[in-house]
DNA sequence: CGTTGACTTGACCGTCTTCAAGTTTAGTGG
DNA sequence: CCACTAAACTTGAAGACGGTCAAGTCAACG
């Protein structure tokens, strides 16, 4: 028996992309679909709870997330740590610090995830072949810039709760454009309340009095291990929140 | 008497470009320069407090800052404002809603400034015909995003005096490398303390107290309309800010 | 059945905000 | 030249918001 294809033993061969066929991912032309077939170097599978990346290390790959989600950190040299975004499908992760391919922050999964993995240094064969994918991946950067200048306005001058309903919202808004969330199911959340306290820049004991009053509210409910999001919009409203309609996004 | 050129009539004209011969940009090929000079579109100069580009506006252009500075900054409905970074020569901005061409964020002069003007719907073309200058672009937008993840780890984990410290150390750095301060004379920073609040999310209050504890230690000197930074070394030491060192950048 | 991780709650305290008043400087028009 | 104004900075006092400490509950797991 010869060897299959190294393609034919992928789980999520590029023609089976979970993303594919999904609303809010443009669609590829045959031509880029062969090509980023040929481009994808393999996969990663982790666990919850898993390093997928590391400040400070350099790193050959990128990857972008297929299944599952995670968040991407920094720290402080004496521990003190701040999510700074999640990493949802669809999204392309690794690519700061190009150049030195030396990683600025942690990814850290929170459900198993998969990921699609490209040669960082094979990036200019993309640039050269396709510049429309090029131009995705620019369109992705600035994507993650906008929504780090919202989390800044968030933190630099939201109130604890304001903070909080606002991180609810982005997160549930956000898993359900990239289909973590499936269906008209009540929206639910698995992270812990020590994960919010380092996204939103609170100490764990101060976010859990706030989960509280949000709760009061009628807007959410924790359950074990997780949120569930009662009223996105009742949620959005307290975070004044104005958000642009939702474009079809690219995806590599 | 025969109309000149449009680019001869220009003040600065691609091959005299104020950034192209600095040591921290890259060098263009001929075939570049050549491109980049018909891919300008125009000049841009604004007075100190102009407004450059307006949250909310479409703006059919891109600029690369050539001469002065300016601060980008969102704001909430209720007038809370939250300036999300600075912009320096050799910054390409506008970049972000590259589709919908609806600006996210504002930016104010912080000085005179003179800005380079691009078509935003013409970034296609020079992706198509200028790959490595397509690279950069995306070098350029994933740059921005580690400035702010940086912003969010000081702005979320950092007391306000080691935020202050971080926030002094930064734009001195940055202001040093892009050649907005030469020679080696005290490093000034002309911007108001309300600037700085409205940077680090504190109150203008705490923000001078903060500045004069800054001060007491010999870090920096306040003189009218402006910080002199005294020991950029003690400010990272302080804000315990372990940078990686410089790299020559590419710009558009 | 003990351990561990996550959540909860109360008490106390410090950082930072708000309010208020005052100083200094530069700019303006009489 | 001088009063008038506005912008930026300064300072103190009071109080809110959020941090830290400490103790305790609960469920899952081996």
């Amino acid at each position: 028996m010869t060897h299959a294809t190294a393609q034919s033993e992928r789980k999520y061969p590029c023609d089976r992309c979970p993303l594919l066929h999904r609303d809010s991912f443009r669609r590829f032309s045959d031509d880029e679909l062969a090509f980023v077939s040929g481009f994808k170097k393999g996969e990663l599978f982790v666990d919850r709870g898993a390093t997928v990346m590391c400040e400070g290390a350099s790193n050959p790959h990128l990857y972008t997330v297929l299944t599952g989600w995670g968040f991407r950190y920094k720290l402080l040299p004496d521990g003190r740590r701040q999510i700074v975004n999640y990493v949802m499908p669809g999204d392309l992760i690794g690519l700061q610090g190009t150049l030195t391919g030396e990683m600025q922050h942690s990814i850290e999964a929170l459900s198993p995830m998969t990921l699609c993995m490209f040669e960082r240094n094979e990036l200019m064969t993309l640039y050269r072949a396709h510049p429309p994918l090029a131009y995705d991946i620019t369109w992705l950067a600035s994507r993650e810039e906008c929504m780090l200048d919202e989390n800044l306005l968030s933190i630099g001058r939201r109130s604890a709760v304001e903070r909080l309903a606002y991180l609810v919202a982005f997160l549930v808004g956000r898993a359900r454009t990239s289909g973590l969330l499936s269906g008209n199911a009540v929206s639910r959340l698995a992270l812990t309340q020590q994960h919010m306290a380092d996204t939103l820049g609170l100490s764990l004991v101060h976010t859990n009095k706030t989960v509280r009053k949000l709760a009061q509210r009628g807007l959410l409910r924790w359950t074990d291990g997780g949120c569930e999001v009662l009223d996105v919009e009742g949620l959005k409203g307290l975070a004044r929140w104005e958000d642009q309609e939702a474009r079809q996004r690219p995806f590599l």
